[in-house]
Order: C-alpha cells, then sequence, then structure tokens
DNA sequence: TAGTCATATGACTGTATGGTCATATCGTCA
DNA sequence: TGACGATATGACCATACAGTCATATGACTA
C-alpha cells in the first residue's frame, strides 16, 4: 500500500507518477522495470520513490491489485448498462467482447493484468500472481456453476474445467487473435495505440463471433 | 549457434552444461538468468562460456530453437507408434495427450517452450519468440485446413482462428489445467518432478476428455 | 624436447539496479 | 519572524550481471 503521502501529492503529480508507473511496468517484466527510469522520466528524485511506497513491489501490487481492477471495472460497468446477461453464450459475447474492447482502449492495463499468468521465481512476485489469480478463477467458477443449475451448460463439463479453458482462451488466446489480427505484437501497441482503430467494428464483430461459436457449439460439424 | 568448441567436448561434460542450461532458463525469464551462477553449478570458468557460445543469447536460442524441438519430436514420435489420427477428435486428442504427457514428463522443456508466449521488451528476444510461435502457427493452420476439405470441421469456422484458440488451450490453458489439477504451481513442479505422479492415468483421461469434450462439442447443451 | 594449436581460466571492466540517508526545502501556524 | 513537521533531493552504497582478455594448461606433433 502507498504511504499517506503519495495520497496527500498534489492530484496532477500523483497522475503523472501513476501513468508513469503503469507505462514502465506494462513494457517490461517486473524484474526489468526499473525505478531509475521512471524518476528520471517523472522529473522526481529517486528518494522521492521512497516516500511514497515501502519499496518497488509495494507500488507494482498497488497498480495490480488496486488501480487497473479500479480501472477495468468501471469500463465493464460502463459497456454493461443492459441488463445482466442470462445465456450462456449471451454471457460468454458480453465477457469477450468487454474483454477485446478493454484491452484494444486500455492496453497497458491488459498487458499488467495478463502479467500474473508469467511464471516467476521469484517468490513473492509468485505470491502476489497466485493471490490475483485464484480471485478471476474464484468468480468464473461460480459463475459457471451457476449456468449449470439454469441448465446453460452442458452437464458432463466440469464448471472448474470450463472456467481455467474459458479463462486461457479469454486471456491469453484473445490476445494472440487480436494482436494476430492487427499484424503487430504487443509491444507495438502500447506505444501506438492508436494502432486499434485498424480493427473496426465489423472485423471485431467478426471475430467475437468465431470464438463464441468454437467456444459454444464446438469445432465439430453439426451432425 | 553454439561454436565448434562446445560439440568437441567430451558427451559427458556437453550434456552436464547442457541439463545445467536448461535448469537455469527453464526457472528463469531470459533477463534474470544468470551465467555466472551456471559456470559456477557446471565447474567452469565464466570465459569458457563464450569458448563454446558467442553470448548469452546464443545459448538460449540453441536451447530454444534446436535442443527443445529435437527432444519434443522424440517424445511426439514415441507416442505416435500408432496410425496418424483422422477425426478431428482423434487428432485433437492425440495433441492434447502427448501436450500433457510431455510436459508432465518434461516439465523443464515444457517451460522453455511456453517462455515464446511472454511479452518482453527485448528486441532480439522478440524476433527469436516471434519465430519459434509462427512456425508453431502455420504448421497447426495447415492441419486444420486440411481437416475442413475433410469435412472434419464444421465449415463456419475460421481455420486460422481455431488454430489460435486451440494453440491458447492447449498451451497456456492445458498447463494452468494441470497445475491446478495438482494443486502446485510450475516452480514447485520443476523442482520436484514427481509431483507429476500424483496425475494418474484415470485423472489424466478424465481431463483430457474434458477438454476435449468443450473444444469439439462446445459448452452449450446438446438441442 | 621444443613447438604449436585448441581449450580453459578467473580477475577485471563497465554498466545498471534497488535502496539509503544526511541534508535541504516548503508550508503553515504561533 | 521563527520554528516545526512534512516532503523532496541526489550522491552514494552494495550488489549483480554480461562480456573481455591476458595468461595458463594440456594434448599432440615433429
Amino acid at each position: 500500500m502507498p504511504k499517506s503521502t503519495f495520497f496527500n501529492l498534489p492530484q496532477a503529480k500523483r497522475e503523472r507518477i501513476t501513468e508513469l508507473a503503469i507505462e514502465e511496468f506494462s513494457e517490461r517484466p517486473y524484474h526489468r522495470a526499473s525505478l531509475t527510469r521512471l524518476v528520471a522520466r517523472a522529473g522526481i528524485a529517486k528518494g522521492s520513490v521512497y516516500q511514497y511506497f515501502d519499496d518497488k513491489l509495494d507500488l507494482y501490487r498497488w497498480l495490480l491489485t488496486e488501480e487497473v481492477p479500479r480501472r477495468k471495472l468501471a469500463h465493464l460497468r460502463a459497456e454493461a448498462e443492459a441488463a445482466p446477461p442470462t445465456s450462456l453464450r449471451g454471457f460468454l459475447r458480453q465477457a469477450v467482447l468487454s474483454g477485446v474492447r478493454f484491452m484494444l482502449a486500455n492496453p497497458r492495463l491488459s498487458q499488467l493484468a495478463a502479467a500474473v499468468t508469467m511464471p516467476t521465481d521469484d517468490p513473492e512476485l509468485r505470491a502476489l500472481y497466485a493471490e490475483v489469480l485464484a480471485q478471476g478463477h474464484a468468480g468464473f467458477t461460480t459463475m459457471l456453476r451457476g449456468m449449470v443449475q439454469a441448465g446453460q451448460l452442458r452437464d458432463d463439463v466440469d464448471p472448474e474445467l470450463a472456467a481455467r479453458v474459458i479463462a486461457s482462451v479469454l486471456g491469453i488466446g484473445l490476445r494472440d487473435i487480436v494482436l494476430g489480427q492487427l499484424g503487430v505484437d504487443m509491444l507495438a501497441l502500447l506505444r501506438e495505440p492508436s494502432m486499434a482503430e485498424r480493427l473496426d467494428d465489423a472485423a471485431l464483430e467478426r471475430l467475437v463471433d468465431g470464438v463464441l461459436t468454437i467456444l459454444v457449439d464446438g469445432l465439430a460439424p453439426p451432425p
């Protein structure tokens, strides 16, 4: 958790530091991200970081567990003005669409969130990642369990297994699919977010429906 | 490419160095892997590494593009004594089963191979990863395209898209699923490979069939 | 034995990092 | 004005790393 000093900062300064931190940590894996570079770009002194945060991990943890979820939720809420979906297809469609839109609109936050799937040897990082992952997985499983009871999900599918399959597709898979369609890699998108516009709404719909068909109806041709 | 000096080494020494390199690079992301630690554990001098390889990246590239594929192919060939599968389900089943078995038998190689999906800011690493990924994706797409023509795949599915969905499930997804079932994380499995035995054949079959059902038949209940 | 070539060595260099701390500055209130 | 608590500073420290290079070793030949 940031120290009170950080929250006492003038809003503009605090936001500038936050944005630059997101930039730094989204472009590099944790141990390659550099506080030295961050402070140089922010125009503040090295020591100031330690007035605001306990240490590097404290800053990173704050981004990952507070700042990213806060912004992501704001995005999802803004998209879900409609009633919550009741069918499996509707639920997945909303999940996929929101996921893609969030990623295209906020590649840096999306990249930060994706970092938790990366294996690492650092024990403290592993603990942090495991915590974030477990939270997401639990939410998914609960939702799918509800769908089994409502008869929306075939009953010979284990909800927990389905949650992992969906999570892998929505997480890494979707990112790769969208980047593949755009013909760029993640770092390029981070540095030139306007590239996202090359994927127009029609193409996006086609993409989402393609993935949906596979997940909902399967790969086999109908009998 | 390793220099000739490396291949002139007595086999035992060369293999020891190779194993330790696999250990070092599988437990840590590239930039955290340390040649200093590698040579200390191998009992050779720092300079010797530079008699065998151009630099750190040369060693890593060799592992990723030569050593890992060589061993993986050997594993797959050994498993595919039967005729090549002709149905979609048979094809996927073999892919999933072989994938899981390889991962359980060779967690370190599997981890090395998975590293190419990690985003990185290092341009040389990105090029290497892109190369390895593109190769795999092309192979997958070709195979699925053949299945479309054979009527094995529903014709409203884009083979390229299906290839990415399957790849994400077989890649990251399957790893998470298996680790979830084992109740450990990857690093723990790397360091204690015998943990893999806690997943007996029956459990493995159930797992594979569960994933297969989702991919082949979809999540929706049959009408 | 003397000479030659491939190989092995490890001290050393340059560079970058996270984190510390004594000192300076600022804002506010008496 | 003076003084005090909060905040800002950047030189500095210990540490770790990839990569270099002058030197040593060993094996083989003439």
